[in-house]
DNA sequence: CGTTACCCCTGGAGGC
DNA sequence: TGCCTCCAGGGGTAAC
């Protein structure tokens, strides 16, 4: 579920909660997920503040006093995770694989497929982490511009679309964002990256800044007292102009949606306004 | 080095 | 109703 606007508005959602609150218990109901859990992750984090909460492309980094003794919770949501904010005492259901609990409240990760990962990095610089090490620009950062994303992809020969989810290039952008994205600037998913024009890079990089602040914007405004990432229609309460609609009239020309398989992933596009 | 295939897992949808 | 196949918003790793 979660692409990078998701985890943004699960982040924006827990703030108001969270930061300068103390753990006071955590349970791993499920040691394995994507990565093993630590051991003695709960152990770890008991006693500690969480300070503030920062994200990284599509991970969520808790600050667990890491400037002092402690160091990061870092947290992914997968394809299918969700995070919620319940009363300490509310009984886990099935999936609901850790808890961080504070004094009146939890902060409950549920993730059915367990492709998700929970990890602890000690120190100040969750960065540092391997993971996160590698990984590339934030789209949403000033670094990231039509200029940049043009010098970036000089040798790259494969196609666009599968490119554009690489998150050792750039992060956050996944199988929905980078089909509608590219939807937005007509540019065919299957072309090569390195036969498109600076021109076109400009429009494509405005294309992914504008869709993924609107889906902020759109989650934003429904975020209250619990954190929703789960909210199953897939775009956020925003129409997708290519995603899922194969056979459908496109919405600029009429004529129809097509389908395409790349890199294991499925693509939509429309082949006559997008070259 | 760049690119792709495979794999981790569960659940829902649709065909028979 | 049951069983089968395919599909799903991610991404690390191995192999080409």
């Amino acid at each position: 579920m979660p692409e990078l606007p998701e985890v943004e508005v699960s982040r924006l959602g827990l703030l108001p909660y969270l930061p300068g609150q103390r753990v006071v218990g955590a349970i791993v109901r499920t040691p394995k997920l994507r990565h093993d859990v630590p051991c003695g992750l709960a152990d770890r984090l008991c006693g500690l503040r969480v300070d503030a909460i920062l994200r990284r492309g599509k991970y969520l980094l808790f600050d667990c006093e890491s400037t002092g003794s402690g160091g990061w919770l870092i947290l992914h949501l997968g394809m299918s995770g969700s995070l919620r904010l319940m009363a300490p005492d509310t009984p886990p259901q099935k999936h609901d694989h850790f808890d961080l609990v504070f004094a009146h409240t939890a902060l409950r990760f549920r993730d059915p497929r367990r492709f998700g990962t929970l990890l602890w990095h000690e120190g100040a610089d969750a960065g540092q982490h391997p993971l996160l090490a590698v990984l590339g620009v934030e789209p949403l950062d000033e670094g990231f511009g039509g200029d940049w994303l043009y010098d970036a992809t000089r040798r790259r020969s494969g196609p666009v679309k599968p490119l554009l989810m690489d998150s050792h290039l750039v992060v956050g952008i996944g199988n929905i964002y980078a089909s509608e994205s590219l939807f937005r600037s007509r540019i065919s998913p299957l072309r090569a990256a390195n036969r498109i024009s600076r021109e076109r890079y400009r429009a494509l990089v405005s294309a992914i800044r504008e869709t993924l602040a609107a889906s902020i914007a759109a989650g934003g405004s429904s975020v209250r007292d619990y954190v929703h990432s789960d909210g199953g229609a897939g775009c956020f309460q925003l129409s997708c102009a290519v995603y899922d609609r194969t056979g459908e009239a496109c919405h600029r020309c009429g004529k129809p949606i097509y389908m395409i398989r790349q890199a294991g992933r499925s693509t939509f596009y429309c082949p006559s306004c997008q070259r």
